[in-house]
DNA sequence: CCTGTGATCGTCT
DNA sequence: GACGATCACAGGT
């Protein structure tokens, strides 16, 4: 199987959002297959980019296939792979199938299903920091490779006070690993 | 199972 | 000066 190329992410960003479920994640040989997702995009009022660029959001002006990464109440990195110009999607929980170890110790031993519930852990769990901001995806310390086939649940995003109607979480069906399991309809 | 709260600081208004 | 795409822990049900 060939890596996933930074043209994946030259489409709309509901489209990659949904592909990205179950591939499979690395940051220096540490990660696993992604389980739960969210779009965000220049017309979200929830986006970082609603408001137009800031130094801060520069990278999700910049060209898709990369990272953006930022710091949220002053303890937390998350990770996003930016898209089309303004979009990008957020990385919110994976499988720890690969350096579990690592994992584990620098996550202070919690279990296995504690390691990468969220995008906040998930950062801890990787090693992704705001060094790793801008960086392109098909580039190590990244490796971002095809998984298996995933069936996909959607729902409302997790931790926003705007745009909280719009369902642009995706998650895999069941998973055991998620932040969240998706609300009851 | 659930809800509430403190931690902590960069970013933007 | 206010707030946030979070987390861990405490306490009650």
């Amino acid at each position: 199987m060939q890596p996933i190329s930074t043209t994946f992410f030259d489409r709309p960003v509901l489209d990659v959002a949904r592909d990205l479920i179950g591939t499979i994640l690395l940051v220096d040989g540490v990660g696993g297959p992604l389980v739960e997702v969210e779009a965000y995009d220049q017309t979200d009022p929830a986006s970082h980019t609603f408001n137009g660029p800031t130094p801060r959001n520069a990278a999700m002006f910049g060209p898709p296939g990369h990272a953006y990464v930022y710091k949220i109440y002053g303890i937390h990195w998350c990770l996003n792979f930016v898209c089309q110009p303004g979009s990008a999607v957020l990385i919110r929980a994976l499988e720890p199938t690969h350096g579990a170890h690592l994992m584990s110790e620098r996550r202070g031993g919690l279990p296995t299903r504690q390691l990468c519930s969220g995008p906040g852990k998930l950062c801890q769990a990787l090693g992704v920091t705001i060094a790793h901001n801008g960086m392109p995806l098909d580039t190590p310390p990244f490796q971002l490779l095809p998984g298996e086939p995933a069936e996909i649940n959607t729902g409302p995003r997790i931790g926003i006070t705007k745009g909280v109607e719009t369902p642009w979480r995706f998650v895999l069906r069941n998973s055991p690993f998620l932040s969240k399991p998706l609300p009851r309809q």
